[in-house]
DNA sequence: GACATCCATGTAGTAACGCTACACACTTCG
DNA sequence: CGAAGTGTGTAGCGTTACTACATGGATGTC
């Protein structure tokens, strides 16, 4: 029962592919397939099975690389330990955020992150709606996330999750809306409007669909678009209103678009980060987590004090 | 940081000498120093530190020893899991146990176990002056030892102990004694008594010991025995009385050996498995366990229906 | 239906790695 | 002082895990 084929089992059950698994460990796929042959062999079960020109896992497969996991996460912490010992948080963090989050935490924590020599954090962003979060995982030490407040899809899959913040979604508004002197807004008062939106399988759909049963009246979107920026400009040009997340809207064009805090709704997102269990215990990525979670918090703090 | 490697850090931690490294590991003693010398360089800490002819491990040292025996445990466990998923506890298991606790346990216990195919369970029995049992952990799989009520002598070395009785030990009398009618005794009521003991270093000096003191007047050893068998012998011949664990008297001369609990004092021992964490896992090991927790308990059960 | 494509998996051959055997330096003990 | 114990170097060898290349099967396309 080797580390190491344990370790080609698991990433066999994430990627589902020899050639995948070939090439994140930067081997060729022969070597993977004999590797995984052998640990067939000692295992005594049959661990993979054809299907059509890929493979699948079988059962016992999946149960082997559930406790590869495990032992992944033992060694990773036995590694952390040292580098505590050593105080040591050297190595490279691979990152990536949907990009809302990376305006509004990233350059504050990776400001912070300057001063710890020898660490390295790689960043990028890839949009929410192409990318399921979870397999981001398998490529990057850290997954910026976002989900609704309740469900957190990514609970069973052996993922871990440390939440960062949740940040209210708020009404848009343009300057000169008939709403504007309001302090707050409830879903009868939006009855009518026209609603500036997301694409489809973005979670703010979600919202408005609360919306539309709490007030008892259909919605009527008008555009769908993914980038925040868009929808600000839709929004004071007068073209309608839309959920803004609070933290997150630009400030561009400061005084013409206002944003206030919706009611009769759970209008909230959780920004999460996602990552497997053994890489999140590594001491260079607590240490990149917890910087996030004091630029999360200063950042929500910050906001709390101009309101 | 290869776990081969983290398992001969460990068992340095434990043996204290690269040679009986080398031995338990069958290996050469240069292919043990070499493998250590090239984890230190990985580790970038000197790990060990020449003392006289031997050498001792740093502080260094014994933290990633620490960790090390996590990830031991945490393959254990994997492999566990995995002999549970095919239900298959094969496998040889070596215990070793103090003589009393072995005739009272074992026959019964091997009975059971011989019926579980491919388990080889290999027993034998040390003296338990002689060893320290944590000491025997590092040979053996279960250590059968004992430890008086209260004090575990091997709560924080990291060792894995689970209970499996608590035999009280009573006052060993012959049948004509003058106290053969009581129904019990107290320290009070062995005043001036000649006591058949044990050598020095057994835990039951001990309870003498409280003896002396609730009493209040000082305690006569005669002789010092190590068998038990010898001890009953010596009681039945009117030489003295004794200590005498409830359940594993001989039973040799019945009627002739009269046991009476004795109150007032804490005169219990208990019987334990002790194990090293990650060979605690395996699911061998789990097995001869879990029978031989029936055992006692039945040893038990049969005993009180007795009384 | 032929063909290109994408898989996994065999078959050599090679490079690296960990081991043994042996020699050596050092400390302790009789 | 020698004998016996310790840990550690060096050379050589065997095993192992890799690459490179070839093969067979399944899929999808023109």
């Amino acid at each position: 029962m080797d580390v190491q084929r344990l370790e080609l089992l698991r990433e066999l059950a994430e990627r589902h592919s020899i050639t995948e698994v070939a090439r994140a460990t930067h081997r060729t796929p022969s070597a993977v397939s004999q590797q995984l042959k052998v640990l067939e062999r000692e295992a005594g079960l049959p661990l993979t099975e054809r299907s059509g020109r890929g493979l699948i896992l079988t059962d016992a497969g999946r149960a082997l690389a559930r406790s590869a996991t495990d032992v992944a996460v033992a060694l990773a912490r036995a590694r952390a330990v040292w580098d505590e010992f050593r105080n040591d948080a050297t190595g490279v963090v691979s990152l990536v955020t949907f990009p809302t989050a990376g305006e509004m935490l990233l350059p504050g924590a990776l400001k912070h992150l300057a001063e710890v020599p020898g660490l390295a954090v790689n960043c990028t962003d890839k949009d929410p709606e192409l990318s399921d979060f979870p397999a981001l995982t398998a490529e990057y030490d850290i997954v910026l996330a976002y989900s609704l407040r309740g469900q957190l899809p990514w609970g069973g899959r052996g993922l871990t999750v440390v939440p960062l913040m949740t940040e209210p979604l708020d009404v848009g508004l343009p300057a000169d809306h008939r709403l504007a002197s309001r302090s707050w807004i409830t879903p009868a008062d939006v009855i009518g409007e026209t609603w500036i939106g997301a694409p489809a399988g973005y979670p703010f759909e979600r919202i408005l669909h609360q919306i539309e049963q709490t007030a008892g009246s259909q919605i009527t979107v008008a555009q769908q678009f993914a980038d925040l920026r868009v929808i600000e400009a839709f929004v004071v040009a007068g073209l309608g209103i839309a959920l803004v997340p609070r933290y997150t809207w630009g400030g561009d064009q400061p005084g013409k678009l206002l944003l206030k805090p919706l009611r009769g709704v759970d209008a909230e997102r959780q920004i999460v980060a996602l990552m497997r269990p053994d890489r999140a215990e590594r001491l260079a990525v607590r240490t990149v987590l917890e910087v996030l979670r004091t630029e999360a918090a200063r950042v929500q703090a910050q906001h709390a004090l101009i309101t």
